[in-house]
DNA sequence: GTTTTGTCTGTGACTAGGTCACAGACTGCT
DNA sequence: AGCAGTCTGTGACCTAGTCACAGACAAAAC
């Protein structure tokens, strides 16, 4: 049984029937996942549909010849939409999440899951706009692999995960998977971005000095 | 009104409950639609949900750049997932539908598509699993484009659309537009494929001499 | 039949991006 | 201080995408 009222932490949910929620509330389980775990992947699927409370999951799809890719993030408030399919579909998938932080999640057992779709329209409705979302991103992942130039991606990537702080621990092979391509390739265009003092680079880390310039780059034509 | 016993045609479907299936006999409507037509693309969203009886649908996605890239085909006894994705999450896409043959199809309108949801187990599982598919498909796209080897995907897509009559009637413009690349690229490659011997070529058509060949390059690791 | 028009294909030169090999440089640990 | 493991820099080389333009072909117009 879930410890809280989490489900107002759900914009979507709080509309929820009464007579819906109690069986929600009742079978799921609140759940503590720490920074680093594997939460699916290939071989073995999710067992529950899960909504985040809090931290983030990275969702990345990883190629024979070990080269990465990230495809999205689910953030508090979202919904995992791969596992989503999954639990929907029966399907199994290639692609793998993993916790980046500390996460707190409701884990929604797939009878549960099943139930709420047939009898809540206001269930469907979130799971599925959520699923919607994801969908559009990795239209545009394909759109941005196939036809977009690195340094844009990167220009975009770097202000993306910067936030506020503009401050970004990760080390050039981390930036390559974010995007797909080669640690050299992000290395060079991190020189370059450096040369035009737009960053500063140190090991492991980078701090963005003048995102304007970035700015400008990321919405190329 | 649909003029015949076209559930059957559905194996996912075959098994839906009788009151389920009158409804949505008597709301849907068989339609026919020409070749080339458009069914769905940015800035008009489809209005009904669509079973293919007959033909093929070719999904894409153009970037304002004005290059092309093939999502994904749908074809007899199969639904298009964005549709579905457009109808579920009330979200408009960037990609485009286009029928690449005449087209007999079933149209189920929203108010009957969400009633079926909500109601019948088997419908939704038929809907979900097509979905599923759908998203394995374009996880394998993003692979592909972003770490496989053009020449490599040429062989594929060449001994997929040849079928068995190993005979494809498409320009260069149009296989650069299957796989998101440039015809420049396309017709260097396939230059070199005919000089292997394992292909060739003429104005609009290319006709395969040697599977193996290009199977073996298909799979190349 | 010939000309015209539009589409389709071929090619060279160049830029961007990915691969390979290897050299240093920076931790953290002992 | 010495050492191992990780992270970054770099040159050489290959693949892919871009640009510009020249022909080749097919169908329609004359």
């Amino acid at each position: 049984m879930a410890s809280a009222d989490w489900i107002s932490s759900f914009p979507g949910l709080r509309k929820l029937e009464p007579d819906v929620a109690k069986p929600l509330i009742e079978t799921s389980n609140v759940v503590h996942l720490s920074a680093g775990t594997r939460i699916f992947g290939p071989g073995h699927a999710p067992e529950a549909y899960l909504l985040l409370l809090q931290g983030t999951v990275r969702v990345q799809q990883v190629s024979e010849t070990g080269r990465e890719i990230v495809l999205y993030r689910v953030s508090a408030g979202e919904s995992c939409a791969l596992t989503t399919a999954c639990l929907m579909g029966y399907e199994e998938y290639q692609a793998e999440g993993i916790a980046e932080t500390d996460v707190d999640a409701v884990a929604i057992p797939r009878a549960t899951f099943d139930e709420l779709i047939a009898t809540s329209a206001t269930f469907r409705r979130f799971v599925f706009t959520a699923f919607s979302v994801r969908i559009t991103n990795l239209l545009r992942v394909i759109e941005d692999v196939a036809f977009a130039r690195v340094d844009v991606r990167l220009a975009q990537r770097l202000l993306q995960l910067g936030g506020d702080a503009r401050h970004i621990e990760l080390t050039h092979q981390a930036l390559a998977a974010e995007l797909g391509t080669a640690r050299e390739v992000i290395s060079r265009q991190l020189n370059e971005f450096q040369r035009r003092g737009w960053i500063a680079t140190s090991r492991g880390a980078i701090d963005v000095l003048n995102a304007d310039g970035l700015r400008k780059l990321a919405s190329a034509p």
